[in-house]
DNA sequence: CCAAAAGTGTTGTTGATACACCCATGT
DNA sequence: ACATGGGTGTATCAACAACACTTTTGG
């Protein structure tokens, strides 16, 4: 009934791959990174970053691996999101996959310094295509659990540069989570958390009113929530 | 680098087994039901409630299976977890496990009826003796979801008979989130959203005043849902 | 001077919290 | 009568939404 008993010793999987959801954010716009596949069935057709689980590895480093491998980043914010395992999600052969969603902060993220032997591209979260296997139904799904999480944790940093200004942390809210904010509302209640650090610096070359740029420091947060913090917003 | 591509053919895993933290609402606490291992190097110790994943079956498929193998119980309510996939969470082989939460009324399940080749005992949820494998990682992680989801979604009814008063649910909520309610202000935030509803009964051979009984109402809560309703406790 | 975004202040409403209190029922 | 939980009412405070307003800067 568990894994002592060896009842079905055969693998009931051919193999078991990782799947994850590239995030970034552009400008005003979430976009997820997609790879062209170069063979087989699925040739011509987009798909997310993925790669075989290896024997010795966790699934949590087997991402880390993979990302690496075809971006060059290292040290990735990664978060599981479940496994996949409808047997007919691959035609023809038993492979269950681990989903991952990730945020990187664009700035990091150089195109073409990596992936040099595959075609890849960033799509606006409302323009995706038709994808391989059942990877809309992991980006679906990566949305929603994105959608709670950036709620509840202060995770939507990963995805904007060290330094930002408050207006560009709004619009990245309003696009994560479908909504428009008040400026004036929406300043109050993040500072009031005081989760960000002031910076004694500006914006540059923009042809309005230059706005103070802040920085979101892990240590404040790590003391509050030792203190019983809650993030909601 | 994703499924098409056959460059490791051979599985990374012996094999991927499910297992389920199986709740149940007593009184006034939650439990978990365990079952003990009577072969293997296992033996003697007790362990969360599992089996192999099937060729055939998606994860969803075989934890149903399972639980009604087990136990007997049909349509249970259950979420997937996330895979727990440590290298050396088993000994010697290379197990995957998908872990799941269920929630399960302590008056539908009858434990002699079921489970009789087994020993199986219900555990507080503070009195969890040592797992097997990483049983007892599971069971924390469970935890921490079965807190988060339970403030965002009625999941927690499920723990419930079909008619419950409004101080068996609170006790509920407070056993959960591990907090005190006040009794006045928890029924009027409950009763403002309207999920409940009231039945013409009233409980019996209770020692004090009877109280009215309500039922949760899963159309009402459909319905509220499409509206852009939120459940927030 | 104007456009565009930065940043401040005000006000009404809602909802959470903390209590105090009365009601019904079995022993 | 009293213990036990059921159930109601109210005052206070904090958070939020809506919106009007002023400030800074480049062109």
């Amino acid at each position: 009934m568990t894994e002592t008993t060896t009842q079905h010793n055969k693998p009931a999987v051919d193999g078991i791959t990782i799947d994850c959801v590239f995030f970034g954010f552009n400008k005003e716009s979430l976009e997820v990174l997609l790879v062209q596949h170069a063979q087989g069935e699925s040739k011509g057709k987009w798909g997310l970053l993925g790669g075989w689980l290896q024997l010795h590895e966790s699934a949590d480093d087997a991402a880390q691996r993979i990302l690496q491998e075809l971006t060059g980043l290292e040290d990735i914010y990664l978060e599981q999101l479940k496994a996949f395992t409808n047997p007919k999600r691959v035609l023809e052969r038993r492979v269950v996959t681990i989903g991952y969603y990730t945020l990187v902060n664009r700035e990091d993220y150089n195109i073409k310094a990596s992936l040099k032997v595959i075609e890849a591209k960033w799509y606006k979260i409302n323009e995706i295509p038709d994808l391989i296997f059942d990877h809309n139904e992991i980006l679906d799904f990566s949305l929603l659990q994105l959608r709670n999480r950036v709620r509840q944790a202060p995770i939507g940093f990963n995805l904007l540069p060290e330094k930002f200004t408050l207006l560009q942390l709004m619009h990245l809210y309003e696009e994560i989570l479908g909504i428009e904010l008040d400026k004036s509302n929406f300043r109050r209640k993040v500072l009031h958390m005081k989760l960000l650090q002031a910076l004694d610096e500006k914006q540059k070359d923009v042809s309005h009113r230059a706005a103070k740029l802040y920085k979101f420091d892990a240590d404040i947060y790590k003391k509050l929530t030792e203190k019983g913090f809650n993030f909601e917003f």
